[in-house]
DNA sequence: CCGTATCCGGAGCGATACTG
DNA sequence: CAGTATCGCTCCGGATACGG
């Protein structure tokens, strides 16, 4: 491993039986909160503190590490501007943009079927909850 | 929660601001199983044995907790017909069927900026990789 | 301001054994 | 065949404290 707990790298065993590549994206979107940080990110170029902000509830730690993993990546990139206090700015690469539309379909999708969704969920919940 | 160790229902704490439901999504496309499983499922009506033959590696318990999951989601039903020995069919709902082109979305989006992402990411493994 | 180090609870998942 | 019940490990993510 890297450094400390700071597991930035991750080594998954994987068997890559063609699906190769899908893990690691499906590894970004699943996460807790990649997708608001890219969102922010699609508004333009932001610093660390302003993304603390604008994404309500992270810590600076999982900030931190989900930046760090974007940034691994390729999907964003980090500029340290060598000044006191110390400024730090995060962009999207061009293939963190094309990542947006991605994330566009995601929520597109999810709004479209949300209702069937939690409606098919109630259901199940009524039929096999506690009877 | 609803019966032993077998969690189907979730019941996790959001917060729910305007994201409420691509949470949901989220996790089903982020888990290790349910993309491969419902790829089966486009295929057609499947069996149990069926699926597990299919979906290399996955276990008798994560495939009834995925199909369970995509059940109570409306994206599957699950048909049993009272026979012996037993027998269970599966197959993608309309919201399922769906589900297809979001998965195939993503797929494309995987394949087609892999490359990158791999290079990228070899790049800053090299870069910060114990110095 | 922008992080890193550490501790810790809980979810996800695998292995295994047992039923109708 | 098609599950359920248990156990145990691993890793994610939250809380907190400290450093450049």
């Amino acid at each position: 491993m890297s450094v400390g707990h700071t597991g930035v790298t991750g080594e998954a065993g994987l068997d890559c039986s063609e699906d190769c590549g899908v893990r690691d994206v499906q590894d970004r979107l699943g996460d807790k909160w990649t997708v608001h940080v890219v969102v922010e990110l699609a508004g333009g170029v932001r610093r660390f503190r302003e993304l603390q902000r604008l994404v309500p509830g992270i810590s600076q730690r999982m900030l931190t590490l989900t930046l760090r993993r974007l940034e691994r990546d390729g999907l964003v990139t980090r500029t340290v501007h060598p000044v006191v206090p110390p400024q730090v700015e995060y962009e999207l690469t061009e293939t963190g943009r094309s990542m947006t539309g991605l994330i566009k379909a995601l929520a597109d999708w999810s709004l479209a079927h949300r209702g069937v969704i939690a409606e098919a969920r109630r259901a199940y919940d009524e039929r096999q909850g506690t009877p």
